[in-house]
Formats: structure tokens, sequence, C-alpha cells
DNA sequence: AAAACATATTGACACATATCTATGTAAGAG
DNA sequence: CTCTTACATAGATATGTGTCAATATGTTTT
């Protein structure tokens, strides 16, 4: 995963309507409708919200009639957890107490 | 950390060059000039830059001398890595690829 | 066919942001 | 004290973004 791409998803968790819909469909594949009943925005802008995800690749999503059922792409987010889990402050050699929990220090 | 918290260090993780200013921070603390060698930007920018990582509590800084020297705030990171991994596609039954690597699947 | 429903698209607007130039501040070197 | 170095701040500008109202598209129901 580049550089880019790391950034485009990181751009599409930073609104909060958008990590909620995301941790809505850690619970499973939901429609449109769904989401909407749980998030204070109009139609067109959860449609908004739901491109932008779709187009990082975080979420995919499965047309089923008139829904449109969204889902967590799981193989894409294993990618961007792999990058986050690469940074840490193992090179940092500071006294403070930033270490908690980092390196096995 | 709340979901405000977390959308706000994505968005600061949304910008290629504050991406490779993490990069950077992982291999041990560097000061403004050292980051500023290795990006394509003029100083103010990469001082707005870090004035970004800072507020969201990722990067934390000394101040030596007239040197400024950051450095990856690694007990923040880990909460933020800690929110990440929450997120999976477990609660998803569908049977495509989307599954591989995720949720022992 | 007509009505109702789920979703997408368009256009507008207020606000945020990445970047630069110019300038200020603070610390060390001569 | 003056000059240089490292960094921050202010102001300007072009571009991006979240939101909504209005409208369009496609699907199911009556």
């Amino acid at each position: 995963m580049t550089r880019e791409e790391v950034a485009e998803i990181c751009k599409a968790m930073s609104d909060v309507n958008r990590l909620k819909i995301i941790e809505m469909l850690t619970q499973g594949e939901k429609c449109g409708c769904n989401l909407l009943e749980e998030l204070q925005v109009t139609q067109p802008t959860l449609s908004h919200h739901m491109r932008v995800l779709g187009d990082c690749g975080l979420v995919s999503s499965r047309k089923d009639g008139k829904w449109q059922h969204y889902s967590i792409n799981c193989k894409r987010f294993k990618e961007f957890k792999d990058y986050v889990a690469e940074i840490t402050c193992c090179g940092n050699d500071s006294k403070d107490t930033n270490l908690q929990g980092c390196c096995g220090k």
C-alpha cells in the first residue's frame, strides 16, 4: 500500500460521521436506509460519504433490488492496519513516558 | 479515545507530507531542520504540519537551544492503534473474498 | 400506469486547508 | 553588538470538503 493510498484512507476516516458508519458496519452488512436512520444527515450527504468510503476501498457494496448493501472490505482494512502497525517510537531513546505499551519497553 | 479524537488524528495523517514525517520519526527523534531537508516544502509549511501533528497529540516536541526536537508520542499512537484494531468485518457473513486475513477465517 | 421507495447526481454555499511570501523571535557564533 | 541559524506567525490565495435542496434514476408495489 502506497503512502498516497494510506493518506486517502485516513482522509476518508477523518470525518466523525464516516467513522460512525464504519463502526456500524463492524456489526455486519447494512443498507443505506439503515445507516441513514442512525445519522443526523440527509440522504444525499450519506450517499456522498458512502462514495468516499468506497473510493478509498474501505467499504464494498452490493446491490440487491432497490437496496444497496455496504460492508467493510476487511482485506483492504488489514493492509491499512499493517501500515499503522509499523509506526512506532522504537527508534526513540528519549526518557519520557511516551514509551508505555510500545516496543516491549 | 473519543470518535472526535480519532477523526482529528486521521485528518492529521491524511496528508502525504505528514505521513512522510511520521515515517521519519519512526527512526527516532529529529529536529525541524532535519525533516526540512527531506521534504519539498518551505520552512513555514513544515512548521504548519508539525503544529497539526502536535495538536492531535501524535507528535511530541522538546526544545533544545535553537533546535526543536520532534518524536512520536507512542502512548497516544497506541490508543489510535487500539481503536483501529477493533474495526473488523467479523459481523459480516457475506461470501466474498473480503475476509482474508481477518477474524481468523 | 401510477405511486412509493431507495439511492445517486447536480449545483450552491460556507468553511477548512496546504501552500507560499514576508516578517518576527530567539538562540548561538563571530 | 551584529550576523547567522532555527523556528514561528501573519496574511494571502487557490483548492478541497461537508452539507443541503432540488432533481434524476431505478425498483417494487398497488
